[in-house]
This record gives C-alpha cells, sequence and structure tokens, in this order.
DNA sequence: GTTAGCACTCACTAAGATAGAGTGCTAATA
DNA sequence: TATTAGCACTCTATCTTAGTGAGTGCTAAC
C-alpha cells in the first residue's frame, strides 16, 4: 500500500513473530521474541518495531495487554517474501509413489491424492478433477429401452464410461440403433468429443439431401447425447473431519457453514479454478479468497499437469494458522506427482 | 427386566415427562408437570411417583437439584407403549409425491429421499441403496484397452451400467471380443445375475470337451467379470450438517467421531441392515444400537419395499432427544413413497 | 393415599480481588 | 541517535465468595 520499505530488521522480527504464533497460537510478546530472537534486542526495542508493524497493518493485538498476532496482509508479506520452505520429510515422497502406483484406475488415483494431502497436512484435502475438454470418443453403443428411450453408453478416453439416457420420437429396434451406432462409430471415432459435435454438424449440412431417415435420426440421437454435459460436481474432498479438531474452528455456527459449502462444492471450485492458470502453489489466506465460509482459512492450491498442460487443481483447506513451509511444499510435490502418475496411466 | 408393573398414573406421568422433555430440552421437575398436568395433582406426590420411576431406571436426575431427564429405557417404554403419533402435516405427503415425481433415474430417486428426509427432520437422513442382488443381466459388451485389459460394460435391469476391467492373458481383437460378447449375450441375456454366474458354471462342464478356445476364453472372462462385486458403498447419506445446531452435539470430539463413521458408512450400513428385515418403523436409542458414535444419537429406520419384497432401508439419525411422534410417520411414510416410486420407474 | 412444610443439595451467576502478561511512554544511557 | 531500563497502566484470566433459585426427600398432618 504506502510504499513504505521495511528494515530488513523489522522483516526479521515480522518473521520470528509469525513463525512464532504458527507453533504456539498464542500472542506473541515483546518479551518472548527478545528472549527466543537471535539478535539481541531488549525487549523495549522490539516493541518500537512491533509498534511500526501494527501501523502497517502487518500484525495486531488483539488487545492491550496480549502479544501480537500476524493479520493477513502480514501472513501474505511472511509467505511472499520471509518464509522458508522446509525440506520434505525423508520417505515421504517415496511413500507418495508407492501408494500412487496401487491405484490402476484414475478416478482411484484423484481420491487417493486427496486423501493423502488429507492425512499428511492433518486438514482438509481437495482435488478438482481433470477437465474433460480433450475427451476423445472411442466407441459409442445404442440400447433401447422403454417409453421411447435410449440408453447411449460412451466410452471415451480408452477407459472412462459415460452413461446417458436420451428421449426418441418413436422406438427403434435393437437392430437399427445397432445401424446407427454402426454409422457413428465410423463417423466419430477417435476423435475428441468437441470436434465431434462439429462433425455432426457439418455432416448434416453435407448429406441432407441424399440421406437417408435412419442416417438423420443417427445425427439427432447423437446431438442430444452429446450436448448433455457431464453432471459430475468435479471435486473430491477429503478429511473434512480434520479441521474439527483445531481450536480455531471451535465456532459450531461457522463449521457449520464450512461444512455446507464443502457439500455444495460450488464456491470452492469456483476458488480452485482461480488456480487453473497460476504458475505453481497459490495461496488464500483468509478473506483473501473473497468466500466468507474461508474467512479463518487459508487454501493451499497448485495446479497439476497432464501432458504439460493443466487440467485441474489440487491442494489443501486448513486453518489461516498453519504451517505454511511444510503445506507449500507438500501441495506442490503432491501436484507433481499426481501428474506423472495420470501421465503413466494413460 | 423386574415385572413390575406400571400403574396407569405413572405411565401418563412418564408420557408427560418425555413429551415435556423433548419440547424443552430441560430437565422435568415435579413443580412443572404438577402445573401442566391435566390430572390434578401436588409436586408432592409426583415426587413420589418419580422416585418410583427412576428406581426402576426409566427417569434419571443429572444432580440432586435438577429435574428428571427420561433414560434410554424411559425413551422405549414411551415409544413402545405410550406415544402418540401425531398426524402428518397437510401437504407434506403430496409435496413428497410431487418431488419424487421429478426424478427420473432411480438414483436420483434416493437422493432426493435423503434430502428430504434430512430437510423435514432437520436431521440427517440416510438411504441405504437396494440390494443388487436380483439385477437381471441386459447385455454385454467388450471393449480392448491396452496391455491385455479389456474393459467390461453391462447393463444391468434395463437402464443401469456398470464398468469393470479384466486382465486377461493375451490380447484380443475387436471382432474377436465381439464374438464373445454374443455368444455371451446369447447364453446370459435376461438371467439374474446370480443365476449367470450358475449357468457359466454348468456351461463350463457340458461343454468342455467340444468347445472351441474362444468360447472357453469368453466364460473364463465372464467369470472374471461377474465375480467383481460393486464397490459402491450403497449409502446416500444426507443433511449431517443439520446436527451441528443441536446442543445435544456440541462435544466437537464425539461430533468428529459420528462425522467420521458417516464418512466409513460402514457402521452405519450394518446397523440399517438389522432393519432389513423388521416389520416397520424401528428405533434405536442411544446406546441401543451398540455403536459408541451413536450413543448420543437415535436411529429411526423403516425397510422400503418394492414389488412387495424388502430392497433396502432408509431413515433418520438425530439426538436422542428428538420428536418421535412426528419423526416416525414421517419415515415410515417416505418408505412406502419411495416404494411405490420405484416401482413405478421400472 | 395425598399434601403441606421444611431442611438440604447443588448448579448457576455476579461481584470482588489478585496475579500475570504485555503495552506505551519517558528519561537515562552508550 | 538508537537503545534500553523503569514505571504506570490496561486488560484478561482465575479464584474466591456469596447469594439465588430450582428441585429434592422426608416427615407429619390431613
Amino acid at each position: 500500500m504506502s510504499g513504505t520499505e521495511l528494515t530488513e530488521r523489522a522483516q526479521l522480527l515480522l518473521k520470528n513473530l509469525v513463525e512464532h504464533y504458527i507453533r504456539d497460537g498464542q500472542p506473541v510478546g515483546s518479551r518472548t521474541l527478545s528472549r527466543e530472537f537471535s539478535m539481541g534486542l531488549s525487549p523495549a526495542s522490539i516493541r518500537n518495531v512491533m509498534a511500526d508493524l501494527e501501523d502497517i497493518g502487518l500484525i495486531h493485538s488483539p488487545h492491550t495487554s496480549a502479544g501480537r498476532v500476524p493479520t493477513v496482509k502480514g501472513y501474505r508479506m511472511f509467505i511472499d517474501s520471509l518464509l522458508t520452505i522446509q525440506p520434505l520429510e525423508q520417505g515421504l515422497v517415496s511413500d507418495w509413489m508407492q501408494r500412487l502406483r496401487n491405484s490402476e484406475d484414475s478416478e482411484r488415483l484423484l481420491a487417493s491424492a486427496s486423501h493423502q494431502l488429507s492425512e499428511v497436512t492433518s486438514m482438509a484435502g481437495v482435488v478438482m478433477l481433470p477437465r474433460r475438454e480433450q475427451v476423445s470418443l472411442r466407441q459409442v453403443e445404442f440400447l433401447p429401452l422403454s417409453h421411447n428411450r435410449v440408453l447411449v453408453i460412451l466410452v471415451v478416453n480408452e477407459k472412462e464410461v459415460q452413461n446417458r439416457i436420451i428421449q426418441t420420437e418413436r422406438s427403434y429396434s435393437a437392430a437399427e440403433l445397432q445401424q446407427i451406432a454402426n454409422y457413428l462409430n465410423q463417423l466419430c471415432a477417435g476423435q475428441e468429443l468437441r470436434r465431434v459435435r462439429e462433425s455432426l454438424l457439418n455432416e448434416l449440412d453435407d448429406t441432407r439431401s441424399h440421406m437417408n431417415q435412419l442416417m438423420a435420426d443417427a445425427i439427432s440421437m447423437a446431438q442430444q447425447a452429446f450436448s448433455q454435459d457431464e453432471d459430475e460436481d468435479g471435486l473430491l474432498l477429503a478429511g473434512q473431519t480434520n479441521l474439527m479438531s483445531y481450536d480455531e474452528m471451535s465456532n459450531m455456527d461457522k463449521l457449520r457453514k464450512l461444512f455446507d459449502a464443502f457439500n455444495r462444492k460450488r464456491d470452492i471450485l469456483q476458488l480452485l479454478d482461480q488456480s487453473l492458470h497460476a504458475d505453481g502453489v497459490q495461496i488464500f489466506i483468509g478473506e483473501e479468497s473473497g468466500y466468507e465460509v474461508l474467512d479463518d482459512c487459508s487454501v493451499v492450491a497448485s495446479p497439476y499437469r497432464v501432458d504439460g498442460k493443466v487440467v485441474g487443481v489440487l491442494g489443501v483447506i486448513g486453518p489461516t494458522r498453519m504451517a505454511y513451509d511444510r503445506v507449500i511444499p507438500i501441495v506442490d510435490v503432491t501436484a507433481q506427482l499426481l501428474g506423472s502418475s495420470l501421465n503413466q496411466l494413460k
């Protein structure tokens, strides 16, 4: 805000204060800092610096006779320019890779990632499912149901299956549907789903005149089937209950609202979406997220890549007062490992 | 326990006490009961009766100078023989039916039921998914994947689709798989899944000698595919967060354990399973359930039927102190409506 | 059998009193 | 000029104390 440059001493002080507060959870006072602070300064001097920090809005006193606590702005500065990233525990990464290797299908892999995140950090883990943009159609099957309905089975991306039900104008025999499927498979198999939609339109124009009725039906069915978007919510959550053990979260009313948000998923997804195009780990501290339910939380998120292209975001949600120095590398590594695992799986 | 018969007065007193406690949530004393009790009795007389009730273990005093609170045994007697079932609110049933009519597939229908339950009661709603015993196979499809894996698509019960991946010894061409599928469809289509398994065994015996290799492969594949059971957890929960608003649930530690149990689902499923063969609404009060996490909760559950056969259980979970007279008919009606809706949908 | 009366228990609340942590300010110091 | 010791002050947290009120059990009278 104000162009005020912080002296090096003030920065160091802030760093120590935040670190101390993250460890203890108690407001930290000048005396404590003076004692545990390498650079020998008296409490009085420290008080002077603290007063400055408070003026700039980096720290704040719950009441006159309490120590200081970092504000959101304080955390922000701490994370952006003061943080010493902790090296990852030996074994965590290999443990990780081992577990990932056990998941055979991508769904489980993603679920496993979110569980890992929550377990290792004792907070809530989130994994936004990979975007389905570049799904390529492998095969289409149609099966007749009663009441002029048709079950459409789409096999995409080698091994994923989507089922849709469409309503037709008349009933079709199994043989007719088989024909239609053959026609469509021939036409579209192997293409990306969004291209399939284009192809269908072209086909419709190209051959409108000399097309038989069945083909026309085929195309209209396909359009119906492909226009339905997946109704999945696209977010995997794990370890929400971990949050119940934090003192900061003991307000039942707020906690309920947070859990409700978890269940709705919408807000969380929207927030994570903001990290889709970020480069590396991104952090939302308290109110920074813009979602009231997350006011007492921080979100540490990172996009993950498949084939070098960002397809999703993962991260953790926990109290603002968390061990960022540990959590950040965990999220970072997890994103990388998940990406490469997904790659191998493909 | 002791063959002690309760006098009619004692029963009435217990009834009033429990009703009052359920309304207010406060221990109720002799004075209160005397005042609000139709039969004119002085506090002193009431105290005598209460002392008796406490001796039998139906009520209990948190401390000397507090009123009385029903024990589990007290609730049990209240529910079993004293409860006056409340008539259902006008409109609730029709509202219900309307909402159910909007769900087209059974999955949504079940989810809707559990949401309904939680909303109407302000507690947690649970719906155990219908048992899949009598699923009948409609069609099988095979698709080759890489690395000698085959994607098996099972269409069952008209409109449900299950996907499985099996590992084969060699790789098969699409044409071969098509042949295998044809053979299996001819052999098994329309049969119930458990019979399919039998059929496969017979077929294997019958024709072992003059069977060609491909058929043998087909059967072994089918066995692999059908032996995998569904990995779904089979329980729909809704409105868990409702429970966070009850004073009785303000102990964060217990609450967390409860939520963890919800996530695990196993215990809840096991408990509900006990109601599968019950006739009508069944109630587990506090420790009666046998699950420690449910010590402060009651579960009101009812089986629901399709075609006259019980296929699942639904119900609500809430604090022991709940309005049983309202909740019981709600669960009851919901079970009936869900059953008939599922019937229609079939 | 019922009830009025009474002594007693116990949780809850309010009101001091005390201790402890931490602050800001001022004046002395290096 | 930057640092620090000293001090008065503020505010929370905790403990004690006393008082209040709801409710009980028992006994004796009705």
